[in-house]
DNA sequence: TGAAGGCGTGAAATCGGTTTCACGATTGGC
DNA sequence: GCCAATCGTGAAACCGATTTCACGCCTTCA
């Protein structure tokens, strides 16, 4: 069943036809009415492969998110989901695994299928795909981490303030030996998180120890088992995320180390499990929906009009002071 | 650039051009060599949707998922995605948040686009938009929960030989007085738990003690409060899944109620954090990797092969036991 | 030498819509 | 009643690839 059939059916061009069904205003009542009729009576649905050809775009956006297992992402997934679809757009998700090379795989998705937008947490900010999305005059709005290429707007949120705060709370309730699990080399949120961490420590003069931890679970196991294990005395730490928040809190157990008399923790992101636990976590969260409503009102900006500025917001994140610290009062 | 260019430059026909660049073998070495290096120079790339109209097919899979927040979703999506990705195939991921207009839409995507094949965790297992997919040839697989569609294959786990287990463990541990917080009516492993839970207890002799949590944090919650806060006289609780542990557990800690000792706990799904707590969880987890693999393989089944026969494979709960449910050894 | 068969190729059709353009029919103004 | 402007419409071009079909050339075999 074509927009052909519907036409000769109803006595109309298809010109006229795809007029009726596209809602143009400069169609009679009645031959209106007769397509109308023709096309509910056999259930035609356009073929959007066609639209989508004439077009040379695809109503959908594409969001390219850096680990989907990852519950921070999962949030922010969900957040811009429904700001989306309640714009009226759909969203095709992408699952990059931080992986430079999938990501580089659905950008290209992205770019052949000409999505009228695109959405990123990048897992390499520098992907050339980028470039060549926007080149086809297809906005990309990074969020949690920003990507290189200027013309890209970027909402996201001051890791290196939120990093420099956990230290201060732990400083300032008297820990002097504060180590940082920190996350991948080459992704900003973890990159900045760790130049927060250790221009607090300088400033309080302290020693900064830290270890890199991936971001994943396991390597926040192993990246606390060789802070806990060396001879640094620790008495503090801050971690990077919660996937290694997981990580440091199996190491300690399997060490029978107490949270927060052996070592108090501040962690980013704030998971539901994250004030289950005992003791609840103190954490440092990002404001989530705030932050996905952002950047879906600038991606909406970028389709709308054209503006030509990039935009570049920072958020700031929310302590969420509870007991892991050692020193709540909650 | 198209490849109408990419022929002129290289003194061939688009045929040709076509040909080549689509590997068929009956071109001659010279003209091969002058399109290839032509369209290396220019950093040709065909126009995806021209080649999706013309094929009325687009190359890539469609995978809806009910609540990407459920960390048991994104499980089994990070692993079905992996598998795909691995045989070449790209994916396209849809959220449905268990709404069944929003699953109507996406299914309705899908159709649109073409894809080559639909994997979903339906919220409506009845929606019609399967049928309109498998009218157009495009294969469905369900995972996790069914379909009802009978063309449909599916790849679930036998919830009800999981909850019945669940009473068994607590029953031959002493508890005469156990309550399930069930899931959200219509949801197939909601319905089926609920049923496995009620026949377990019928053979025990036991009264049946429920109430339905919604598979949310919040229906967990006030289903638990329901339950502890009549005159249930409850000594163990079986909890539909782990958005409802994380409810069930704040409630639990908002009335001083201790596990095991006033409340023995066993729980469907393993996220990370149900060994980390105190005390850590038993629970009922699905193969996640296992069936993610297996719904793989029978979509390319699918694929490649015209198959008559729909699949429905069950898979069987691992039972991990931890300290929660008061029995352990652990 | 001629017929048969295979190979490489390009013109044109095709996928299924949308959009431009031009034309005839109305309508409106004077 | 005449000219201009507007309205509704369909033919045809178009989006950019793939694929069919037929043709010319070259082998091969009798």
């Amino acid at each position: 069943m074509r927009i052909a059939d519907i036409a000769r059916l109803a006595g109309v061009s298809p010109a006229t036809a795809s007029r009726v069904l596209n809602g143009a205003t400069t169609v009679r009542q009645d031959s209106r009415e007769r397509v109308i009729r023709i096309a509910g009576r056999f259930g035609y649905q356009a073929n959007q492969l066609a639209r989508n050809l004439r077009h040379g775009r695809a109503d959908v956006v594409g969001v390219l998110v850096s680990d989907i297992e990852n519950p921070h992402f999962a949030a922010m997934v969900r957040a811009i989901e429904d700001a989306l679809y309640l714009r009226g757009k759909r969203v095709l998700l992408c699952n990059t695994s931080e992986d430079a090379e999938k990501q580089a795989a659905y950008l290209d998705v992205m770019a052949a299928e000409r999505v009228s937008g695109v959405l990123i947490s990048p897992s390499d900010p520098e992907g050339p795909e980028i470039a060549r999305l926007l080149d086809l005059g297809i906005p990309v709005v990074a969020f949690d981490r920003a990507v290189t290429d200027p013309r890209a707007d970027a909402i996201t949120a001051d890791n290196a303030e939120a990093a420099a705060r956990a230290v201060d709370l732990l400083a300032a309730a008297g820990h002097t030996r504060i180590g940082l699990i920190g996350g991948r080399a080459g992704v900003q949120t973890g990159d900045e998180r760790l130049l927060g961490y250790r221009r607090a420590m300088a400033e309080h003069s302290l020693e900064a120890v830290d270890s890199p931890g991936g971001f994943t679970v396991e390597g926040g196991r192993s990246a606390t088992g060789r802070l806990v294990d060396g001879r640094t005395g620790l008495t503090a730490l801050v971690i990077g995320n919660n996937q290694m928040t997981i990580g440091a809190l199996q190491a300690l157990r399997e060490r029978g180390l107490r949270v927060p008399d052996d070592l108090a923790l501040v962690a980013f992101d704030d998971p539901a499990w994250a004030s289950l636990i005992e003791p609840p976590l103190t954490v440092l969260a990002q404001p989530v929906r705030e932050m996905s409503t952002a950047a879906v009102d600038v991606l909406f900006d970028r389709l709308e009009n054209v503006r030509s500025q990039p935009q570049r917001l920072v958020f700031t994140f929310d302590l969420r002071f509870r007991r892991s610290c050692g020193t709540g009062n909650n």
